[in-house]
DNA sequence: ATGAAAGCGCTAACAA
DNA sequence: TTGTTAGCGCTTTCAT
């Protein structure tokens, strides 16, 4: 076996001629659709990997109308949030034939849309967005388009189609509720640039609001664009702490800043919560690994891919699903509050 | 615009018709190849528009014989080395109009078969493998195949097709030479299970005959199946140092296990390096925000990534390629030593 | 359970 | 600069 290839392409056409079959009998059995019988099946199959037969899924994609990938759209790899929603996609795909095929926006819609435009031309089974903040475009593209689109990680009202995420404006809330409650009133926050990931303006304006009604009114901010969390909260905790030494709390974007602000704290023996309470969002493994584990708050982001792909499933199966599913979230209360 | 779409599909020859050209001249506008005069390009591009047209690639793809999709097969997500070398890939893709098409195999060489096989079925431009340890199956279908390849992160010396890596049992070796020169006698190793990940292992191999080399015997070992580095160095660092209490300094597996290990001292108030030394490979951002920051290697896999992509245009273009490339490692000297 | 015919929507190769 | 002619390798009917 093995051996030849290389100038005379092996196509079904070859595999069906030396199995002795029609080439719709192959096809047939390169889809699993029954129909075959055991004899017939053996005997192409032996055919197919004595010819190293590679099944072109390009043909058959185009003659059965649409391929079978899954196009997800991610801002960034450089945060795990996006690995762990990932990973929850590629384990839902798992078994079942379709492989996720990923584009990167780097938080930018102009190139967001390129990747869309880009992606759908390879005709996905379906499509995940991990944002919810589209050019216009790109929701009319969509829009006239059969394909299943899933928006995710965050809510949306009015989704493109389908939509799974979590309501970061609660989420926001639900830490400034904690924080009061802990007693804290000097409170600060230090985050990424709130143009750049909106999900974190979200969080923040729920935060503020929360506070504003227990009549805490303008906190202490900094919010600095840097690419990576960790090192943005490992160098700006000092500059916050400098122009706002009376702070008592500090709320963090996500817990990449807020364990680099444990860092300086812990360089610079400033303890936490004695001194200093820190708070996040995120519920990344890191901030639970800490000598003092975060208060944070959990995104579902693994069970929302596995979630998106099933969405995907139903609506390509033809059965009805859900506009919008709130995933939820969870308070976890650690030790750094 | 926009409007009308589902049913009557928008094609080159619909684009073509209301243009008033031939399909080829749409053709020729798609793919930005020249002779096409400035004013027919603007008549097709205002038609395309017009009708809402999205390029079908997977019949551009079949006819021309291969796709533009770059296939990318990595053992894992969760760790920030993988990440950091998509990034590069997807850097280096950045403008030229192919995708990454991403694959996890888990660190299951079964696994990373089936998903090459299926990848094939693509034709993709080309094909990014991150590991060396393959099954021969899989090493004879692409010896059989004009798709280039590169296998990356690790060195070997027979790819199947380019290689771009660094030598881990050199790496190793380099940190055994530094902790010998530092003065530590009393060195441990912990990290993850070595058949999972077999580059640890070659490191670790390395590491080990260097101190034979000084004199330095067996030393203590403790390997542990587990996903997450952090949490295995958090939780198995006590283990360690309860079997082995004269240890002075501990060699990790990766900078995610150091990290977790860490987390362990500063918890339990053992001073670095004072009382232990720590050192690992990676050069994870996290490694170096620690208040004591680590000595590590840095593996440069975000250049791997790069230089990966920079092997496959080179062969597509027809121009000749190394077939093994060194891409070296730094030693990072921190203050954990 | 199997096969024959007719494309899917595009691009290579060649003309004009 | 533009058009014509053939497929690329498969899957979809529709027969048998």
């Amino acid at each position: 076996m093995t051996k030849r290839k290389s100038h005379t392409p092996v196509t079904i056409e070859t595999v069906a001629d030396t199995a002795g079959v029609s080439t719709m009998t192959v096809s047939r059995v390169l889809r699993g659709t029954g129909n075959v019988s055991t004899r017939t099946r053996a005997r192409v199959e032996s055919a197919m990997d004595e010819l190293g037969y590679v099944h072109n899924r390009l043909a058959g994609a185009l003659a059965a109308a649409h391929g079978s990938q899954i196009a997800v759209i991610v801002p960034t790899l450089k945060s795990i949030v996006f690995t762990e929603l990932l990973a929850g996609i590629t384990d839902a795909l798992e078994g079942i034939d379709y492989q996720p095929v990923i584009a990167i926006t780097e938080y930018d819609q102009q190139k967001e849309w390129e990747m869309v435009k880009s992606m759908m031309g390879w005709r996905p089974a379906g499509l995940i967005l991990a944002n919810i903040y589209h050019v216009p475009e790109l929701v009319s593209m969509l829009a006239n388009s059969t394909t299943p689109v899933v928006e995710v990680m965050e809510l949306t009202r009015k989704p493109v189609d389908m939509c799974v995420g979590l309501d970061h404006w609660a989420a926001g809330k639900a830490m400034a509720l904690h924080l009061i409650d802990r007693g804290y009133r000097n409170i600060g926050y230090l985050g990424t640039d709130l143009q750049t990931d909106r999900s974190a303006g979200r969080r923040l304006k729920g935060f503020k609001t929360a506070l504003a009604k227990a009549g805490i009114g303008d906190i202490a901010e900094l919010t600095v664009r840097e690419s990576s969390g960790i090192t943005l909260g490992r160098t700006q905790m000092g500059t916050l702490l400098e122009r706002h030494p009376q702070l008592d709390a500090v709320y963090f974007s996500n817990d990449a800043v807020a364990t680099g602000a444990m860092m300086h704290c812990m360089a610079h023996g400033i303890s936490v919560p004695q001194q200093l309470a820190l708070a996040s969002f995120s519920g990344l493994e890191i901030g639970q690994a800490l000598p003092v584990p975060l208060t944070t708050v959990r995104s579902p982001r693994y069970e929302i891919g596995k979630l998106a792909v099933e969405r995907i499933k139903t609506r390509l199966a033809d059965r009805t699903t859900p506009k919008v599913t709130n995933a939820g979230f969870e308070l976890i209360t650690g030790a750094s509050t």
